[in-house]
DNA sequence: GAGTGAATTGGACATCTGTCCTAATCGAAT
DNA sequence: ATTCGATTAGGACAGATGTCCAATTCACTC
C-alpha cells in the first residue's frame, strides 16, 4: 500500500512545537513520543536519528514560512503594507514570544552553542526573510540600502523578541512595534522625494 | 584551616565559560570537571547540585557586570560617552558574540526554555543594564523618556548579537553599531535643545 | 611527628538518553 | 482465507547524566 505519511507528519509536527517550546537539546525522544503517543521504538522507522527529526522540523519551518511570504506578497497593496505584515507578527504571536523567544532565532542560537551540522539549514530560515525583505525595501525603490534595511529590521524584530522573553512585558513589545512603524514611515518617505 | 576558595571559584569561572559557549542544558558535570581538572566526585562538596553551579554563575556575571558599569561611570566624561562604551560592547566582543551570541541574551532565552527556576536571576543582568542606560539618559535630560530608550538600546544588542551568530558577518556589526552611535547622536541633540 | 578537620578521590546509584532489533499487528490484493 | 509488505510495539543496549557516599589525602596545629 501507499506509505501514510500521517505518523511522521505528526512526529514532525510534535517535534516542532516542544523543540520551539523546550529547546532541541532538552526535547528528547520519549517527550515526542508521548505527545504523538506512539511507541519510542516506531521512531526508528520513520528517521534513523533526532538529527534527521531536526532537518524535517527546519523543513517544515522552511516550507510554511515560504507560503506565509507568498500570502503577504500577495495581498499586500505595497511594499510597505507587505512589510508591515512582518513587523505585525510580534504582535500576532506576542503571547508565545514572551515565553518562548522567536522560534527562528532561538533555534539559531541553540545550534549554534552546540555547534550543530544543520546550523545553514536553520540559518536559511533568516535568509527567507532577509531577501523577502530586501526585495519589498528594493521595490521602495532603496535598492542601494535595501539588504542593510532588510538587516536591521531583523535585528529590530529579534531585539524585541528575546527581551520580550525576559521581562514579559506586552506594553513594551507595542512601544517598540510603534517605533518599528514610525521608522518605516520615515524611511519610506526618504524613499519617495 | 581556613576555607579555600580557589577551587570554587575554577569552577565557577570554567562553569561560566562553559555555559556561556555551549549553553546550560548542555554542559555536564564532566565538562566542567575536565576543564577544571578536578574528580566529578569534587563538585558535591562545594556545590550540592547544578543549578547551584548556574546560581554561582549568575551571581559571578552580576558582580562583574556591576563592576563594569561602575568603570564606565567613572570614566566616562559625561552621558553619551557612557552609552557609547555600552554600544562598544558589541565590537569589543564580536568574536566571541559571532560564535556563541550574547551571554545574557542566551542565556535568558535557555532558561525560559526548560521553565528553570534561576530566570528571574538571569533576567536580573538584564535589569542591571537598564538601570544603568536608564540613568544614563535621564542625566541627559530625557527623564521622561529615559527607560524606552534603554529598552531601545538593549533590543539593539540584543538583535545584532543574534543575528551576527547566524550569519558571522563583522560588516554587519559595524553598520549596526555606526547606526545605533548615529541614533545616540541624535537623540542626543533632541535634549540638547 | 601525631592528630584533626578540610579537601579530594574514585566509584556506586538509579535514571535517562539515542539507537537499534525482533516480534507482532495491520491492511489490502489475490 | 491467505499472503505479504508496510507499520507499529516493546524492549535491549551501551553510554551519559546528576547525585551521593565512603575512603583517602592534604595542610596545618599542637
Amino acid at each position: 500500500m501507499v506509505s501514510d505519511n500521517n505518523t511522521r507528519e505528526r512526529i514532525v509536527e510534535a517535534a516542532d512545537k516542544l523543540f520551539y517550546e523546550q529547546g532541541f537539546e532538552y526535547t528528547s525522544f520519549a517527550h515526542i513520543a508521548e505527545a504523538v503517543e506512539i511507541s519510542r521504538g516506531n521512531f526508528y522507522y520513520h528517521f534513523k536519528t533526532k538529527d534527521d527529526i531536526l532537518s524535517a522540523v527546519i523543513e517544515r519551518r522552511l516550507s510554511r514560512t515560504k507560503v506565509l511570504l507568498e500570502r503577504w506578497e500577495r495581498e499586500g497593496a505595497n511594499p510597505q503594507d507587505r512589510i508591515q505584515s512582518f513587523i505585525n507578527i510580534l504582535i500576532m504571536n506576542s503571547a508565545k514570544i514572551k515565553t518562548f523567544g522567536c522560534p527562528v532565532g532561538t533555534l539559531c542560537s541553540e545550534l549554534a552553542k552546540v555547534d550543530h551540522p544543520a546550523q545553514p539549514e536553520a540559518n536559511a530560515l533568516f535568509t527567507l526573510f532577509r531577501k523577502w525583505l530586501r526585495r519589498q525595501f528594493a521595490n521602495l525603490g532603496l535598492q542601494r540600502d535595501a539588504d542593510a534595511l532588510a538587516m536591521h529590521l531583523l535585528v529590530q524584530s529579534q531585539g524585541v523578541a528575546t527581551l520580550a522573553s525576559a521581562f514579559h512585558d506586552e506594553k513594551f513589545i507595542k512601544r517598540e512595534v510603534k517605533r518599528m512603524r514610525d521608522w518605516l514611515t520615515e524611511t519610506t518617505q526618504k524613499a519617495g522625494t
